[in-house]
DNA sequence: TGTTAATAAATGCAATTGCATGTATATATA
DNA sequence: TATATATACATGCAATTGCATTTATTAACA
Protein backbone atom coordinates (compact mmCIF):
# COMPACT_ATOMS: atom_id res chain seq x y z
CA UNK A 1 0.00 0.00 0.00
CA UNK A 2 1.35 3.50 -1.21
CA UNK A 3 0.33 6.23 1.74
CA UNK A 4 -1.68 8.57 -0.11
CA UNK A 5 -0.18 12.00 -2.07
CA UNK A 6 1.24 14.39 0.18
CA UNK A 7 1.67 18.00 -0.74
CA UNK A 8 0.52 19.57 2.69
CA UNK A 9 -0.11 23.17 2.57
CA UNK A 10 0.61 25.68 5.27
CA UNK A 11 -2.02 26.89 7.38
CA UNK A 12 -1.37 30.38 6.27
CA UNK A 13 -2.15 28.86 2.75
CA UNK A 14 -5.29 27.33 3.62
CA UNK A 15 -6.53 30.08 5.59
CA UNK A 16 -5.39 31.96 2.64
CA UNK A 17 -7.74 29.60 0.08
CA UNK A 18 -10.70 30.10 2.50
CA UNK A 19 -10.96 33.60 2.42
CA UNK A 20 -10.02 33.72 -1.35
CA UNK A 21 -12.98 32.10 -1.66
CA UNK A 22 -15.07 33.57 0.68
CA UNK A 23 -14.49 36.79 -0.74
CA UNK A 24 -14.87 36.64 -4.16
CA UNK A 25 -18.03 34.67 -3.77
CA UNK A 26 -19.39 37.46 -1.44
CA UNK A 27 -17.98 40.56 -3.64
CA UNK A 28 -19.79 38.75 -6.72
CA UNK A 29 -23.08 37.56 -5.62
CA UNK A 30 -22.99 41.49 -4.45
CA UNK A 31 -22.00 42.65 -7.96
CA UNK A 32 -24.66 40.12 -9.63
CA UNK A 33 -27.15 41.05 -7.22
CA UNK A 34 -26.72 45.12 -8.25
CA UNK A 35 -26.89 44.14 -11.96
CA UNK A 36 -29.61 42.34 -11.38
CA UNK A 37 -31.41 45.11 -9.38
CA UNK A 38 -31.19 47.47 -12.56
CA UNK A 39 -32.62 45.20 -14.99
CA UNK A 40 -29.20 44.20 -16.90
CA UNK A 41 -28.18 40.54 -17.44
CA UNK A 42 -25.85 38.30 -15.89
CA UNK A 43 -21.90 39.29 -14.98
CA UNK A 44 -20.83 36.75 -17.99
CA UNK A 45 -23.04 38.83 -20.64
CA UNK A 46 -21.10 41.79 -20.01
CA UNK A 47 -17.61 39.67 -19.95
CA UNK A 48 -18.15 38.24 -23.52
CA UNK A 49 -19.10 41.75 -25.23
CA UNK A 50 -16.16 43.46 -23.32
CA UNK A 51 -13.87 40.48 -24.60
CA UNK A 52 -15.30 41.03 -28.20
CA UNK A 53 -14.77 44.79 -28.11
CA UNK A 54 -11.57 44.93 -27.35
CA UNK A 55 -10.70 43.01 -30.32
CA UNK A 56 -9.82 45.08 -33.62
CA UNK A 57 -12.72 43.89 -35.34
CA UNK A 58 -14.84 43.20 -32.67
CA UNK A 59 -15.20 39.46 -33.07
CA UNK A 60 -13.15 36.15 -31.44
CA UNK A 61 -13.79 31.91 -32.07
CA UNK A 62 -15.61 30.51 -29.09
CA UNK A 63 -12.56 28.47 -28.33
CA UNK A 64 -10.55 31.72 -27.61
CA UNK A 65 -13.69 33.29 -25.38
CA UNK A 66 -13.80 29.46 -23.81
CA UNK A 67 -9.54 30.08 -22.84
CA UNK A 68 -10.17 33.82 -21.77
CA UNK A 69 -13.67 33.62 -20.32
CA UNK A 70 -12.36 29.88 -18.26
CA UNK A 71 -15.86 28.47 -19.91
CA UNK A 72 -16.71 25.06 -20.35
CA UNK A 73 -17.04 24.62 -24.31
CA UNK A 74 -20.55 23.55 -23.97
CA UNK A 75 -21.47 26.61 -21.88
CA UNK A 76 -19.96 28.77 -24.29
CA UNK A 77 -21.71 27.05 -27.12
CA UNK A 78 -25.15 28.38 -25.22
CA UNK A 79 -24.23 31.34 -23.74
CA UNK A 80 -23.36 32.51 -27.50
CA UNK A 81 -26.80 30.60 -28.18
CA UNK A 82 -29.04 33.43 -25.64
CA UNK A 83 -26.61 36.08 -26.28
CA UNK A 84 -27.66 35.82 -30.41
CA UNK A 85 -31.42 35.50 -29.57
CA UNK A 86 -31.19 39.02 -27.89
CA UNK A 87 -28.85 40.24 -30.97
CA UNK A 88 -25.65 40.82 -28.53
CA UNK A 89 -23.40 39.30 -30.82
CA UNK A 90 -23.97 37.25 -34.14
CA UNK A 91 -22.01 34.21 -35.50
CA UNK A 92 -20.35 34.05 -38.80
CA UNK A 93 -18.71 32.01 -40.67
CA UNK A 94 -14.62 31.19 -40.14
CA UNK A 95 -13.29 30.56 -43.84
CA UNK A 96 -9.62 29.82 -42.47
CA UNK A 97 -11.28 26.60 -40.51
CA UNK A 98 -14.67 25.29 -41.64
CA UNK A 99 -15.13 23.79 -37.69
CA UNK A 100 -14.77 26.80 -36.35
CA UNK A 101 -16.70 30.20 -36.38
CA UNK A 102 -16.08 33.47 -35.65
CA UNK A 103 -18.68 35.66 -32.94
CA UNK A 104 -19.44 39.50 -33.87
CA UNK A 105 -20.17 41.77 -31.59
CA UNK A 106 -23.43 43.75 -32.46
CA UNK A 107 -24.25 47.43 -32.27
CA UNK A 108 -26.86 46.24 -29.84
CA UNK A 109 -24.12 44.47 -27.88
CA UNK A 110 -21.49 47.87 -27.59
CA UNK A 111 -25.07 49.72 -26.67
CA UNK A 112 -25.42 47.14 -23.71
CA UNK A 113 -22.07 47.26 -22.31
CA UNK A 114 -22.09 50.75 -22.71
CA UNK A 115 -25.16 50.51 -19.86
CA UNK A 116 -24.11 47.95 -17.68
CA UNK A 117 -20.63 49.78 -17.46
CA UNK A 118 -21.94 52.47 -14.93
CA UNK A 119 -24.20 50.09 -12.60
CA UNK A 120 -21.20 47.51 -12.86
CA UNK A 121 -18.54 49.89 -12.39
CA UNK A 122 -19.85 51.64 -9.07
CA UNK A 123 -20.70 47.79 -7.83
CA UNK A 124 -16.98 47.07 -8.08
CA UNK A 125 -16.21 50.67 -5.95
CA UNK A 126 -18.63 49.82 -3.44
CA UNK A 127 -18.01 46.00 -3.21
CA UNK A 128 -14.05 46.01 -3.88
CA UNK A 129 -12.82 49.65 -4.34
CA UNK A 130 -13.91 50.61 -0.95
CA UNK A 131 -12.15 48.02 0.90
CA UNK A 132 -8.56 48.76 0.13
CA UNK A 133 -6.72 51.86 -0.90
CA UNK A 134 -4.87 52.09 -3.48
CA UNK A 135 -1.60 50.89 -2.30
CA UNK A 136 -3.11 47.64 -0.96
CA UNK A 137 -4.94 46.98 -4.07
CA UNK A 138 -1.63 46.61 -6.19
CA UNK A 139 -0.46 44.41 -3.53
CA UNK A 140 -3.42 42.27 -3.72
CA UNK A 141 -3.17 42.52 -7.69
CA UNK A 142 0.18 41.32 -7.84
CA UNK A 143 -0.25 38.25 -5.56
CA UNK A 144 -3.33 37.36 -7.24
CA UNK A 145 -1.13 37.78 -10.61
CA UNK A 146 1.22 35.13 -9.20
CA UNK A 147 -2.06 32.84 -8.93
CA UNK A 148 -2.25 32.72 -12.89
CA UNK B 1 -32.25 64.03 -15.58
CA UNK B 2 -30.35 62.58 -12.36
CA UNK B 3 -26.80 61.79 -13.79
CA UNK B 4 -26.29 58.07 -13.35
CA UNK B 5 -24.95 57.03 -10.13
CA UNK B 6 -21.24 57.09 -10.32
CA UNK B 7 -19.14 55.23 -7.72
CA UNK B 8 -15.38 54.99 -9.70
CA UNK B 9 -13.15 52.36 -8.49
CA UNK B 10 -9.12 52.99 -9.63
CA UNK B 11 -8.00 51.07 -12.12
CA UNK B 12 -5.90 49.43 -9.87
CA UNK B 13 -9.11 47.82 -7.89
CA UNK B 14 -10.44 46.88 -11.56
CA UNK B 15 -7.43 45.17 -12.18
CA UNK B 16 -7.60 43.40 -8.53
CA UNK B 17 -11.36 42.32 -9.39
CA UNK B 18 -10.37 41.09 -12.35
CA UNK B 19 -7.93 38.87 -11.39
CA UNK B 20 -9.57 38.29 -7.98
CA UNK B 21 -12.35 36.58 -10.15
CA UNK B 22 -9.67 34.83 -12.73
CA UNK B 23 -7.39 33.29 -9.86
CA UNK B 24 -10.27 32.07 -7.84
CA UNK B 25 -12.06 30.76 -10.77
CA UNK B 26 -9.14 28.85 -11.78
CA UNK B 27 -8.14 27.40 -8.83
CA UNK B 28 -11.58 26.32 -7.57
CA UNK B 29 -12.32 24.80 -11.23
CA UNK B 30 -8.86 22.78 -10.66
CA UNK B 31 -9.70 21.62 -7.35
CA UNK B 32 -13.33 20.59 -7.80
CA UNK B 33 -11.79 18.68 -10.80
CA UNK B 34 -9.17 17.24 -8.50
CA UNK B 35 -12.21 16.04 -6.08
CA UNK B 36 -14.18 14.42 -8.73
CA UNK B 37 -10.90 12.81 -10.41
CA UNK B 38 -10.91 11.19 -6.96
CA UNK B 39 -14.37 9.97 -6.81
CA UNK B 40 -15.44 12.70 -4.35
CA UNK B 41 -18.40 14.74 -4.09
CA UNK B 42 -18.38 18.70 -5.22
CA UNK B 43 -16.19 20.84 -2.42
CA UNK B 44 -19.81 22.48 -0.87
CA UNK B 45 -19.66 18.67 0.31
CA UNK B 46 -17.33 19.10 2.10
CA UNK B 47 -18.21 22.77 3.26
CA UNK B 48 -21.11 21.30 5.23
CA UNK B 49 -19.42 18.59 6.26
CA UNK B 50 -16.72 20.35 7.85
CA UNK B 51 -18.98 23.42 9.62
CA UNK B 52 -20.42 20.80 11.00
CA UNK B 53 -17.83 19.04 12.58
CA UNK B 54 -16.40 21.94 14.30
CA UNK B 55 -19.84 22.52 16.37
CA UNK B 56 -19.24 20.54 19.53
CA UNK B 57 -22.47 18.76 18.90
CA UNK B 58 -21.97 18.50 15.23
CA UNK B 59 -25.11 20.01 14.18
CA UNK B 60 -26.27 23.44 13.17
CA UNK B 61 -29.17 24.87 11.67
CA UNK B 62 -29.71 25.11 8.04
CA UNK B 63 -30.08 28.46 8.41
CA UNK B 64 -26.42 29.39 10.35
CA UNK B 65 -25.07 26.97 6.94
CA UNK B 66 -26.89 29.49 4.94
CA UNK B 67 -24.92 32.50 6.48
CA UNK B 68 -21.56 30.80 7.12
CA UNK B 69 -21.22 29.62 3.30
CA UNK B 70 -22.97 32.01 1.33
CA UNK B 71 -25.44 30.18 0.12
CA UNK B 72 -29.08 30.76 -0.68
CA UNK B 73 -31.71 29.31 1.77
CA UNK B 74 -33.22 27.01 -0.94
CA UNK B 75 -29.86 25.40 -2.23
CA UNK B 76 -29.08 24.57 1.31
CA UNK B 77 -32.10 23.06 1.76
CA UNK B 78 -31.32 21.20 -1.55
CA UNK B 79 -27.89 20.29 -0.42
CA UNK B 80 -28.95 18.88 3.16
CA UNK B 81 -31.60 16.88 0.68
CA UNK B 82 -29.15 14.92 -0.99
CA UNK B 83 -26.22 14.62 1.59
CA UNK B 84 -28.98 13.17 3.97
CA UNK B 85 -29.76 10.73 0.70
CA UNK B 86 -26.19 9.96 1.24
CA UNK B 87 -26.69 9.51 5.12
CA UNK B 88 -24.18 12.01 5.51
CA UNK B 89 -26.00 14.02 7.89
CA UNK B 90 -29.60 13.43 9.09
CA UNK B 91 -32.30 16.10 10.13
CA UNK B 92 -33.58 16.47 13.77
CA UNK B 93 -36.19 18.68 15.13
CA UNK B 94 -34.93 21.85 17.15
CA UNK B 95 -37.11 22.04 20.11
CA UNK B 96 -36.33 25.31 20.30
CA UNK B 97 -37.68 26.68 17.06
CA UNK B 98 -40.58 24.72 15.54
CA UNK B 99 -39.87 26.30 12.87
CA UNK B 100 -36.49 25.42 12.75
CA UNK B 101 -34.35 22.38 12.52
CA UNK B 102 -30.72 20.96 13.41
CA UNK B 103 -28.72 19.42 10.93
CA UNK B 104 -26.52 17.11 11.97
CA UNK B 105 -22.98 15.06 10.70
CA UNK B 106 -23.16 11.18 10.80
CA UNK B 107 -20.64 8.86 11.19
CA UNK B 108 -20.85 8.23 7.63
CA UNK B 109 -20.86 12.18 7.15
CA UNK B 110 -17.28 11.83 9.45
CA UNK B 111 -15.55 9.64 7.16
CA UNK B 112 -16.40 11.24 4.07
CA UNK B 113 -14.46 14.36 5.53
CA UNK B 114 -11.36 12.52 6.77
CA UNK B 115 -11.05 10.37 3.08
CA UNK B 116 -11.58 13.71 1.17
CA UNK B 117 -9.18 15.45 3.16
CA UNK B 118 -5.59 14.05 1.43
CA UNK B 119 -7.04 14.51 -2.06
CA UNK B 120 -7.99 17.79 -1.17
CA UNK B 121 -5.26 18.79 0.41
CA UNK B 122 -3.04 18.11 -1.99
CA UNK B 123 -5.35 19.83 -4.15
CA UNK B 124 -5.12 23.23 -2.35
CA UNK B 125 -1.17 22.77 -2.07
CA UNK B 126 -0.56 22.51 -5.62
CA UNK B 127 -3.33 25.10 -7.15
CA UNK B 128 -2.27 27.43 -4.46
CA UNK B 129 0.21 27.02 -2.17
CA UNK B 130 3.00 25.89 -4.85
CA UNK B 131 2.19 30.14 -5.79
CA UNK B 132 3.02 32.06 -3.08
CA UNK B 133 5.41 32.12 -0.71
CA UNK B 134 4.43 31.68 2.55
CA UNK B 135 4.90 35.66 3.63
CA UNK B 136 3.18 36.27 0.27
CA UNK B 137 0.71 33.74 1.71
CA UNK B 138 -0.08 36.04 4.69
CA UNK B 139 -0.10 39.56 3.11
CA UNK B 140 -2.63 37.81 1.02
CA UNK B 141 -4.64 36.24 3.56
CA UNK B 142 -4.45 39.70 4.95
CA UNK B 143 -5.96 41.61 2.19
CA UNK B 144 -8.41 39.23 1.30
CA UNK B 145 -9.36 39.63 5.40
CA UNK B 146 -10.44 43.26 4.50
CA UNK B 147 -12.75 42.36 2.03
CA UNK B 148 -14.56 40.20 4.35
C1' DT C 1 -56.74 35.99 23.36
C1' DG C 2 -57.26 36.77 18.29
C1' DT C 3 -55.32 38.54 14.34
C1' DT C 4 -51.50 40.11 11.59
C1' DA C 5 -46.81 40.14 10.37
C1' DA C 6 -42.38 37.85 10.31
C1' DT C 7 -39.33 33.88 10.00
C1' DA C 8 -37.51 28.96 8.75
C1' DA C 9 -37.70 25.74 5.61
C1' DA C 10 -39.69 23.19 1.49
C1' DT C 11 -41.19 22.92 -3.24
C1' DG C 12 -43.04 23.54 -8.24
C1' DC C 13 -41.35 25.15 -12.32
C1' DA C 14 -38.06 27.51 -15.42
C1' DA C 15 -33.28 28.44 -16.59
C1' DT C 16 -28.64 27.05 -16.48
C1' DT C 17 -24.91 23.81 -16.15
C1' DG C 18 -22.69 19.30 -16.38
C1' DC C 19 -21.83 15.19 -18.92
C1' DA C 20 -21.63 12.36 -22.68
C1' DT C 21 -22.06 12.03 -27.33
C1' DG C 22 -22.86 13.60 -32.14
C1' DT C 23 -21.59 16.09 -36.45
C1' DA C 24 -18.58 18.32 -39.45
C1' DT C 25 -14.08 19.51 -40.73
C1' DA C 26 -9.14 19.31 -40.50
C1' DT C 27 -4.67 16.91 -39.70
C1' DA C 28 -1.65 12.96 -39.63
C1' DT C 29 -0.01 8.95 -41.56
C1' DA C 30 0.20 4.50 -44.00
C1' DT D 1 -4.82 9.27 -51.74
C1' DA D 2 -7.33 6.52 -48.20
C1' DT D 3 -7.99 5.87 -43.46
C1' DA D 4 -7.59 6.96 -38.73
C1' DT D 5 -7.23 10.46 -35.31
C1' DA D 6 -7.92 15.03 -33.50
C1' DT D 7 -10.34 19.37 -33.16
C1' DA D 8 -14.40 22.77 -33.04
C1' DC D 9 -18.76 23.25 -31.99
C1' DA D 10 -23.67 21.52 -31.04
C1' DT D 11 -27.05 18.94 -28.51
C1' DG D 12 -29.93 15.42 -25.71
C1' DC D 13 -30.63 14.41 -21.16
C1' DA D 14 -29.75 14.62 -16.16
C1' DA D 15 -28.47 17.41 -12.20
C1' DT D 16 -28.31 21.77 -10.13
C1' DT D 17 -29.67 26.47 -9.37
C1' DG D 18 -32.76 30.45 -9.52
C1' DC D 19 -37.22 32.35 -8.56
C1' DA D 20 -41.58 32.61 -6.67
C1' DT D 21 -44.63 30.72 -3.69
C1' DT D 22 -46.29 27.62 0.05
C1' DT D 23 -46.44 25.68 4.67
C1' DA D 24 -45.62 25.70 9.43
C1' DT D 25 -44.47 28.10 13.33
C1' DT D 26 -43.31 32.08 16.15
C1' DA D 27 -43.49 37.00 17.44
C1' DA D 28 -46.01 41.30 17.77
C1' DC D 29 -49.75 43.76 19.26
C1' DA D 30 -54.69 45.49 19.26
Amino acid sequence: MMPPMTGKPSDMTITAWARLLKAQAKALDAVEADLKAKGHPPLAWYDVLLELKREENGTLRPLELEKRLLLKQHNVSRLIDRMEQKNLLKRLPFVQDGRGQLVAITDQGQDLLRRMWPTYRASIQEHVGSKLNDSEMAKLAALLQHML
